[in-house]
DNA sequence: TCATCTCTATACGGCGCCGTACAAAGCGGC
DNA sequence: GCCGCTTTGTACGGCGCCGTATAGAGATGA
């Protein structure tokens, strides 16, 4: 039994750089196997088609996504607060994952499946959200929409062009961070 | 002179749909000419090339997006306030600019000429907002973070899969709104 | 009506990619 | 070292698309 020296986990990986990179039109077998240093030969072998590889790259994604960061947060420990602002570091910070997600995002706007999964994946997000959120924030209605207001700046800001004069896009992110994180509620209004 | 059966405005609008639903891979000269009717024959003379179509694409977005939306804002008339929600609400409720507009930014992630477009168009964007959110918050810093916000949750909310329980989205934008623009500034803190 | 000029339909060559078929090559067990 | 297995390389047919060439159609003006 020989061994296998393009694994599944090869492709997928390739897959979702291109992903990352190019979009969904960017995942196309020969051009991964050249950047792979092999030929599609051993591609047909490991996925049905192309279709496959793409279902596969998106298994992947969702459970590195959620599952392994929740894991690695466990791990690392701390107070609630902590482990979610964890979770988002792991998921927004990572050159890696974040690429990734924002591709999706875009995908999904064309795909219903793709936009199924990713609604998994948001949703146990926003849950992390409001659980942080509503440590300090004790109106149900304000903490959800301050909850969508975090999950859209932390997508947002990467498909926003606009810039700031003087400031860097950091500083008026951390400004923002605090208006929706270390403000206390609004009283009645 | 024979009449000009389809002008160039005809295939730009063409590929604007296209770009809106099936992001810039989708938009294929002989799938356009298919759709409107004839054949790709007379695409090469209007245009150079398929990139040729592309530029004048985003030519006619940026246009559109910016002078028109200022045009008809000035038209309708208004207080301040309102004509800078009239802007908004020309750009991010529309039926067609909206879907192209999420596909431009998609597209900007992985083209620096798209990116530049994209950013002169948001930059007037977010100069409206500031205008607006500095009509009732004096702190520039703070006007520069909700500005960011109010923008980040427009474009953001289209990208987010996220439900809200027995919430609908519109509710939770709405609240979100009021946070950003109805609420006075905070205090010291 | 007819000539003419412009736009369009059709046909073509080329390219990149998909998926298949088959041959070649490499590793395990003997 | 050899056999048999699985994986990989290579070759192929097909498809969709790009861009060009050329012939035809249709409107305009005499």
């Amino acid at each position: 039994m020989p061994a296998i020296r393009t694994p599944r986990e090869r492709w997928v990986e390739q897959g979702l750089q291109a992903l990352a990179v190019g979009g969904p039109d960017a995942v196309r077998v020969e051009v991964l196997a050249k950047a792979l240093g092999v030929t599609k030969g051993g591609f047909y072998g490991a996925f049905a088609d192309r279709d496959a590889l793409l279902e596969a790259m998106l298994d992947s994604w969702e459970r590195e996504s959620t599952d392994e960061v929740l894991e690695r947060v466990e791990r690392a420990g701390g107070d609630a607060p902590a482990r979610i602002r964890r979770a988002g570091a792991l998921t927004f910070s990572s050159e890696r994952l974040l690429p990734i997600d924002l591709a999706v995002r875009a995908w999904a706007r064309r795909d219903p499946a793709v936009a199924e999964r990713l609604r998994r994946v948001d949703d146990r997000r926003m849950g992390l959200l409001r659980e942080l959120i509503g440590s300090f924030c004790t109106d149900p209605d304000e903490v959800e929409a301050r909850s969508l207001l975090a999950f859209c700046l932390a997508i947002g800001e990467h498909f926003l062009a606009a810039g700031h004069g003087d400031r860097s896009r950091a500083d008026v992110l951390a400004r923002a961070s605090d208006l929706l994180f270390d403000r206390p509620a609004a009283p009645d209004r």
